[in-house]
This record gives C-alpha cells, structure tokens and sequence, in this order.
DNA sequence: ACCTGAACACCGTTCAAGT
DNA sequence: ACCTGAACACCGTTCAAGT
C-alpha cells in the first residue's frame, strides 16, 4: 500500500501465520516472541502493536489453525456418518499438530468454532433431534476429541523412537507391580492404549444419541 | 536420621510436597524450580539431585494428586452408579486444581493410575463385561474427564471476575455475526455453555455402555 | 502509525566447588 | 551424599525513543 519503501506495515495476518510457521517447526510449547518477530525480520517488540500478550496471539493463531482444518464431509451423508468424519477430521487435525494439545485447556475458542456449531447444529436438527439436543451433542463430541487427542499425546511417551518393543510407559508402569489380575489383562493392555482412541469411545457416544432420538 | 545437626537430608518427597503446595498457591502455569527450592529454603540446584528435570518433577506431582484425590465410592454400588460417582470424583479433583488441566497431555501417567484401573477392571467384569470392553470402557471415561475439564477451563473466560452478566467468551464470540438461527439458539446457548459439562456426555456414554452389555 | 533498543525481572539447566 | 554460587542462554513485557 505505501510507496515502493520495500516493506510496507505487517498485517495481523502476517503475524498469525509466523506464529502457524513457528508452531510446525518447533511446536507450541517452545513459541515465542522473539522467534515469531524473527521468521518476519522484525524486532520482538513489533509483535505488541497487533498483540497485545503473547496469550492474545496465540489465540488468534488457534482459530486460524482451526479454520484451516476443513473438517466438513459430504452434507449429503446421514447424521451418524457426517458425525463420525467430522470428529475423526477434528481428531487427524489436532493429532497432526499435537503440541497443541496441552494449551488446548487455557485458550479462549474463537470466532471459527462457531462456524463448526452452525453446521452442527444444522445436521443435527435436520435429523430429528432437538435444537438443544445437537448443541449438547456438539459439546458431548468436542470433550471427546480433546480427550482423545490429550490420552494420545499422553499414552505414547512424547517421541517414541523408531525401532524399540512398543510398550508404552503406562504399560511399562502397569507390569512393575504385577499381579495375577494384572498378568492376565496384560496382553489387552498394549494393544488398547495403542489403538485410536476415537475408535471404541465415538462409536458408544454416538449409540447413546441414536437412543435419545427414537 | 543423621546426627541433631537440624536439617537432615530432604527427599524425593518433601519435593513433590512443595511442588504441589506451589501448584496450589500460584498454579501450574507459574510454578518454577527456584519457587520450589524457595518452599524448602534451599537453593534451587538442590532440587537437581532428587528430579533430573522441571518436567520429571511435574510427573511426579501429578501421580501424587492423583493418588491423593479418592475417587472410590462405596464397592457395592451398581456399576452404572459407580461409574458415575467416579468420573465425576475424577472431574471435581481437576475441577479443583484447574491449572493442572493444560499439562494433563503432555506429562506421562504414573504408577498411581495403574490403581485405578484396577479397580475399573474389577468393577466391570464384575458387571458382566469382557476384560476389553472394561479397559475400553476405563480409556474412553479418562477421555470424557479430561475433555469435559478442559472444555470447563477454556469455555469460562479464564477467571470470570464476581458479578458480570456472566455470558461467556464463546457465546459473545457466537452473536457477534449474527443470523437468524443464531438468534434462535442464543438462549440455549449460554446455559448449555455453562452447564456441567459432564452432565450430559456422562449417560451418553453410559447408556452406550449398556447397549452393549445385554 | 509502526517499529527499535535497552532494560527489568524472570526462566531451566550446567558446571565446578564446597561440606 | 547432598547442597551452593555463579554463569549461560534464554524468556515476556515495559518504556522511551526513533522514523
């Protein structure tokens, strides 16, 4: 917009998308505003004309990251199967940049979850249900997607290298003080807290609805 | 143990004491190696020797408030009252050390976790169910905890101050672009919002588990 | 308007040293 | 063994100043 300086005024925009580009590289716990101002070639304390905290940024930086998900299937499908891809879309998204998971607790939710209630909220009373019924339905579906994707982050021991036997420290810590009980639930033990979690949880949370609505 | 020289030798666990005791003053958000020394009025390296990092220290923690939260209710209940009565135990405990909630997906889980799903295990099987389905059953209310605790801390505005309408920062963010059916919802909106988040995932889940047992 | 530089009050962690 | 002191490489944020 301004003369041909070679570097006009940065946008908010701008410095969402430093923050999205520092996000994938070094995760959100290790965010800061001095990198964000560096991916931009600016001083850290440029940052605080657009943001007023750096709690304020990130917040943006999160519904934008929202935004961008596009968890939204085929309308056309019925209710159960929309459901199912929209909470598995939440669930890859949030799996893909896990280092949000544990800020998940401590940001405002932004303009753009509103967007996803709409839809909801659209699907659900389309089907039969009460205009209330899909709003608790939404929020019944959105506890389960962060805490699946907190049990994911939490049950595989942060980075599990390559090769080892695959057993996870909550299995490891399981067999330390091992019992007959404990001996015989072992072999279920890995396999289940290595599998989705979505996969047994969605599924029963989605028949308890199916219950409401006959 | 040692000689009347007046300070003997702290342990593993006057840290882990101090850590919670700071937890609970200032939260986990501000909690710091130099605060903890501080608790014990020894220097912060002292705390090197017992926990090889912050986060080793946080781990610990967690599983001591954990193990200290009591979740079982009377053994003789009905499965579906026992349940209930524990995930909500589960959810009052984190309910009432909030600051606990955004690490909940980035520390491993302890020794002390391992407790309580044995008693899940006992309990379902005990009901009727496979030893599976009661492990799955135990993941998927973990997960229903951990994001209906979650939902909690990010859906209220951090500290909501005494008086104040009481409209929550989701739902101000949901009428800022308003629409026709948005202004159908609004009412709905605010009490679901501020509902118990529990109070209606809880026997969704519930009631799934029970379609599967018979 | 938008950005900079220096400064303040903090961090986690290492390392050599004390008793 | 257990703890200390000083130091390093970072933080978020304020404030006065530059253009």
């Amino acid at each position: 917009m301004s003369a041909g300086a070679g570097k006009q005024a940065l946008d908010q925009q701008a410095f969402i998308n430093a923050a999205l580009s520092v996000i994938s590289d070094v995760g959100v716990e290790k965010i800061s505003m001095r990198r964000v101002a560096a991916v931009l070639s600016v001083s850290p304390m440029a940052v605080y004309k657009h943001f007023s905290s750096k709690e304020e940024l990130l917040t943006a930086a999160l519904d934008e990251f929202i935004s961008r998900s596009d968890v939204f299937p085929d309308a056309s499908l019925p209710w159960e199967q929309w459901m199912e891809h929209v909470v598995r879309a939440m669930y890859a998204a949030l799996a893909s940049e896990i280092s949000w998971v544990p800020v998940l607790g401590s940001l405002r939710l932004g303009e753009n979850v509103t967007v996803v209630i709409d839809a909801f909220i659209e699907k659900l009373t389309g089907a039969g249900f009460t205009p209330e019924q899909s709003l608790q339905a939404f929020f019944s579906v959105i506890q389960l997607v962060i805490g699946a994707v907190c049990m994911k982050s939490s049950l595989q021991g942060a980075l599990t290298p390559e090769g080892d036997a695959q057993v996870s420290p909550l299995t490891r810590a399981y067999l330390e003080n091992p019992s007959a009980r404990r001996l015989e639930i072992a072999p279920l033990f890995n396999t289940v807290v290595q599998a989705a979690p979505l996969d047994h949880s969605l599924p029963l949370l989605i028949e308890g609805l199916r219950s409401r609505l006959t």
